[in-house]
DNA sequence: ATTTTCAAT
C-alpha cells in the first residue's frame, strides 16, 4: 500500500473545502486532515500527519478506516503477547459525518477501547431537519466516547499550520469566519444535548402530570 | 444572501 497522500494541502484547495460559510455549493468533495498520536509511548513526539479526500463510493471517513492499519501499527495487537497499541486520533473534516458513517464509526470505536477519536468538523451534513439520521448519528458517537466539537479560529490555524503548503503566508481568516464557527458550535450543542421535551417529559410524569 | 450538503438527502 503506497503512503498516504502525505503532501500538504494547497493553501487555496484548504480554504475553498474548510471554510464555514453556508453558501458552500459545489464542492462535492470532502476532506480529512488527520493527526494520529501513539499513546503512552516513550517517543511522545512521534505522529503521523496526512490528509484525505472522499473516493467515489468511499466517504473520507471510512477511507480513513481502512487505512487505520497503516496508520496505527499495532491497533489491533502487536509483540507476542498481542496487546493493543494505544492511539490518539484526531482529524479534522470539512463536513461532519453522515448518519451512515457516524453509526459505522460508532460501532467501531466502541470496540476498540485503545483509540482515542476526536472529530473536528468545519460545517454541519444535513443537520437541519431536527429528526434527522444526521444529528442522531453524531449523538451516537458522542455515545461512543467519540468527541464531536465545531472548528474555531484556533483549529484553523492549527490545520494552516500543520496541513497547508503555508510558504510562510499566515492563515488569515474569511469574513464570518468566528460568527459562522459560533453559530454551528451552538446547533452541535443543542444537537448534542440530551432531548429537552423527554427531561420535561420526564419530569411531569414523575410529577403525575 | 432566501445561500449548501462526500457519485448526493
Ligand atoms: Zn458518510
Amino acid at each position: 500500500m503506497s503512503k498516504l497522500d502525505s503532501v500538504l494541502l494547497t493553501q487555496r484547495k484548504f480554504i475553498y473545502h474548510y471554510k464555514n460559510v453556508r453558501w458552500a455549493r459545489g464542492r462535492n468533495e470532502t476532506y480529512l486532515c488527520f493527526v494520529v498520536k501513539r499513546r503512552n509511548s516513550p517517543d511522545s513526539l512521534s505522529f503521523d500527519f496526512g490528509h484525505l479526500r472522499n473516493r467515489s463510493g468511499c466517504h473520507v471517513e471510512l477511507l480513513f478506516l481502512s487505512y487505520l492499519g497503516v496508520l496505527c501499527p499495532g491497533f489491533l495487537g502487536s509483540g507476542v503477547d498481542g496487546v493493543r497499541v494505544a492511539y490518539a486520533i484526531t482529524w479534522f473534516c470539512s463536513w461532519s459525518p453522515c448518519s451512515n458513517c457516524a453509526h459505522r464509526l460508532s460501532r467501531f470505536m466502541s470496540q476498540m477501547p485503545n483509540l482515542r477519536l476526536r472529530i473536528f468538523v468545519s460545517r454541519l451534513y444535513f443537520c437541519d431537519q431536527e429528526d434527522s439520521q444526521e444529528r442522531e448519528g453524531l449523538r451516537c458517537l458522542q455515545r461512543a466516547g467519540v468527541q464531536v466539537t465545531v472548528m474555531t479560529y484556533k483549529d484553523f490555524f492549527y490545520c494552516w499550520q500543520t496541513f497547508v503548503a503555508r510558504n510562510q503566508r499566515a492563515f488569515k481568516a474569511w469574513d464570518g469566519l468566528h460568527q459562522n464557527s459560533t453559530r454551528l458550535s451552538r446547533k452541535l450543542h443543542r444537537i448534542l444535548q440530551p432531548s429537552e421535551c423527554e427531561d420535561l417529559r420526564d419530569g411531569f410524569a414523575l410529577l403525575g402530570l
